[in-house]
DNA sequence: CAATTAAATCGTAATATCGTAATATACGGA
DNA sequence: TCCGTATATTACGATATTACGATTTAATTG
């Protein structure tokens, strides 16, 4: 009945790396904007750009973010869906 | 538009709390049984009852469960409705 | 009160995470 | 090719988390 460790695994990590409140800030952002880059997050939170690169490597190594590169910036979006819903969870209708 | 960091904070706090293999598996489990209690959880998860109660206890602080003693033992049940939304989205219709 | 069972707490070693400064890489323009 | 801007990577100290055995606390039973 419990053998699925792996499910576990899998979400936890899902769950690890959303598990800290700047990069819940980051996620927001994302979601609201649609997309945004680095510069903007770093408007937002008030942390050095390495911290936030970080930070987005990790939630990039979870799977949960992608970017693409536009020139010299990188704009980066939400790849999964279901954390999507997580967040409408935890915060529902933010407003505007 | 990006103050409230303690929004951040306190909803950090269960994601992190939740992010845990073992823990998740926890939560799971309660949510199957409607409640349970350390030794079935013990049956479970092959982990050594300290370990398990060190689990039990983040889950705790973090809000997300609460335990209620029955003579020897203690049954935990979900005192946070927004776990359960979060678990049912990332595990839909588990069989049974 | 002694013995038993269930669960919590303590002590500790191994490992992971966080924040930051320094450095590196990628791209576009002069 | 050199410069500037945007972002990533590295290194590192401070702190937190994890796992687990040993001990302790709480409740029940005799």
């Amino acid at each position: 009945m419990e053998k699925d460790i792996k499910k576990f695994d899998e979400v936890a990590e899902i769950l690890k790396a959303m598990g800290h409140p700047a990069r819940l800030c980051i996620l927001n952002g994302i979601i609201q904007t649609g997309g945004c880059n680095v510069s903007h997050m770093q408007d937002c939170l008030e942390l050095p750009q390495s911290t936030i690169s970080q930070h987005l490597q990790k939630l990039r190594s979870a799977g949960i973010i992608e970017g693409t590169r536009n020139g010299t910036e990188i704009t980066y979006t939400l790849k999964n869906q279901k954390v999507l819903e997580i967040i409408t969870t935890l915060y529902p209708q933010e407003e505007k």
